[in-house]
DNA sequence: TTGCTTGCAAATGATTTGCACTGCT
DNA sequence: AGCAGTGCAAATCATTTGCAAGCAA
């Protein structure tokens, strides 16, 4: 289950503590937004959801929510980055994109099926000589309010 | 196994054919960089390879080659885009991406595991209306270059 | 020839940054 | 008071595009 949002905002802050950065108005906007919204968003859809927020601020914001590892930057094809909660935030999820209208939308594997992905990576990883941290999983195709 | 250079060619040139596009020499030389190296590169690793190129060229004619399906565009976090042959030319392949230094590299999952995420992916699309064309899976992490 | 392709230089557009000001602490 | 955060406008930089000249069918 995904955090509510105070306790989502009361691990923001220790995040931003651990790392002598302050939670501001308007950074606890971008989680805000972030938090309420079903997938990842772009920046001109972040700045619709909250008006009050200058774009270079969000930006700026953005990055610094970025550095203390709790909002996470997705880049597709498309024109514009889109942001999400960190998964510690929310939780393990994969996305389904919108390859017309460029909408992304989160999914979830099951556990057994994550499960044997780890490993795989893991062996992977080992083979390499490639110290992971993560992974992601995209699945491109039509929505289906573009295919009707 | 991955098709020899020129079984390569005959495709592209096939594959320009059918959408009414020449094969011309720079789309040639961007076919053979893209041919000659382990993963997907960046346009200025493009234009190392193939200095007759100008960069607008590259670009234009990557931008063909990926019109008619033979070019794949990636973006991850790092500056550049990144491209190479699309997986009919190649083999269905993921990616390790280096977070230190960018690089990317190509893996393979077992055809077991591949056909497991085949039947999870086809069951998700189902059951949210979508229409899946392809899928992607990254790695991210530090390279063994990078850890040394 | 006829029009697609190319190279150059200029334009575009998302993101970043300089700077002066505001507001926490 | 003192410094981090903000907004505005200007700067960056990957990528795209206009245009004149070259080349393939």
């Amino acid at each position: 289950m995904a955090p509510a949002h105070t306790e989502i905002h009361r691990t923001v802050r220790d995040r931003l503590d651990q790392n002598d950065q302050r939670y501001t108005t308007g950074r606890r906007a971008v989680v805000d937004a972030l938090a309420g919204t079903e997938g990842p968003i772009t920046l001109p859809e972040l700045i619709d959801v909250a008006p009050t927020l200058a774009q270079s601020s969000a930006y700026r914001n953005l990055a610094v929510l970025e550095e203390v590892g709790v909002v996470r930057r997705l880049v597709h094809g498309a024109d514009h980055a889109r942001y999400e909660l960190a998964e510690d935030l929310t939780e393990h999820h994969h996305h389904l994109i919108c390859e017309s209208c460029g909408v992304v939308r989160d999914v979830t594997l099951t556990p057994q099926l994550e499960r044997r992905l780890d490993d795989a990576f893991e062996a992977l990883s080992t083979a390499e000589g490639f110290a992971a941290t993560h992974h992601t999983i995209d699945l491109y195709g039509r929505c289906a309010d573009c295919r009707s």
